[in-house]
Formats: structure tokens, sequence, C-alpha cells
DNA sequence: CCAAGCCATAGCATTGATGCTATAACCGCC
DNA sequence: GGCGGTTATAGCATCAATGCTATGGCTTGG
């Protein structure tokens, strides 16, 4: 019990801090965006080898932002987009605050 | 005439290259969202200092991505996202290719 | 004129992503 | 067993963005 409220005090209080929240949330876009091309790439039948061919990076490159183990940067999610035939699109959107 | 024939000549190929376009793109759309930025922090009425504070940035950071000079992170990208209120939205949308 | 504000830029240090190469573990097939 | 393919990771070099500090030019108001 304990631990975990610990646990929650220590994560609330590290988010709380500049620009934490921000890196946070920059890692989860980049882990989704990672989870994505998996998923494209597979329906391709492409092996990560394959996927870093057509994209012009390396098979390790492909399997660390995959994995979450990187923020992208945008020249490379491009690059990823028209290997698989998307359209990267990158955009401000209005802020849906109901709440 | 010929000056002008030769440098899209030469445009092209240079565009033709491996990651170049991709590069290119990436800086466009940089620069789209550096111009989204500048536009969403006048309508704030705020100079770049001000969105420079409430983003955790340096001004001079704001005028070379405002003015194209860089491909900003993700990071970057969400801390100024969040400091005009707006919500960072990044995905591979499928292409509208019809021609 | 001076001060303040604004924007733009220079130069340098730091940081994180990427590329490269190598390696390891796993799996399936012959 | 060996081979090929696949994925994941390590370690290092390189690169570009960012932060920092400083500066410059311009405008405006007192």
């Amino acid at each position: 019990m304990s631990d975990r409220v610990d646990w929650n005090d220590l994560r609330e209080r590290r988010m709380a801090e500049p620009g934490v929240a921000e890196a946070y949330e920059a890692a989860r876009i980049a882990f989704e965006l990672g989870q994505e091309v998996r998923h494209l790439r597979e329906r391709n039948g492409w092996s990560q080898s394959q996927l870093a061919g057509a994209a012009g990076m390396t098979q390790s490159a492909i399997a660390r932002f995959e994995a979450g183990g990187t923020v992208p940067t945008l020249a490379v999610l491009e690059r990823l987009a028209r290997a698989l035939d998307r359209k990267l699109d990158v955009r401000f959107a209005p802020r849906a605050d109901a709440a």
C-alpha cells in the first residue's frame, strides 16, 4: 500500500516538473507511431530489414523505433511514411477540452 | 533560359537522391508548423519571449523555429502545443493518391 | 537621447537520434 | 548440425537541434 502511494506521489511530482510531462507525451506519441509502423510493416508482410531498406534506414534503427526506444525526427518519420505508402501528418489540433 | 533549365535539372537530380526528398518534406512540414506557431502566438498577442517562457524554451529557439531554421523534435512540438493550448497530432495518414 | 521591447543571428556546449557494425538469441528448414 | 532469416541490443561516431549567452538592428514612448 504505502509503497504504491509513494510511487504515485513521486510520479506526480516528477510530472509536475517543467518539460517532463511534455517529454513523456512526446515519447508516448513516438511509441504509438512505432506500434503503427510495426502494424503497417507486418501488414505488408515485411521484415524490419525490408522496411529499413525501403526507408533508407538500418534494421537496428527500425527495431529501436518500433520498441519505443527513440523519439524519431520528422525526417525519419517522413521516410517511414513514404516507405509505407502513407502521408506524414503533423498538426496542432484544437484541444477538445470538455472537462 | 539555359541557366534555368539547368537549375531545374540539378534540382530534380538532387531530389532523386535517397533521403533528400524526405528531408525536404520534413523541412517543409517544420516550416509550416513554424508558421502556424507564429500565427497562434500572434493571435494570443504574445511575443516570442512570452511564448518561450510558456513553453520552457529560449527566445532564440522560437525565432529559429518560426523562421524555418530548424526541424523541431517532437518534444519541442509538444511543449509548444501545450503552451498554445493545442494538441500535437502526429499520424501516418492514408495517401489520397488520385493521380 | 535613452530605455524598453521585439526579432534575428552568431558561436559554442550539450544532448539525443541515427547510422554503422557486430553480436546474440531464437526459429524453421534441410 | 548448419544455414538463413528475424529481432533485439551494445558500443561508438556523427549530426542536427536545443539551450545559453551575447549582440545587433529596429521601433516606440517618455
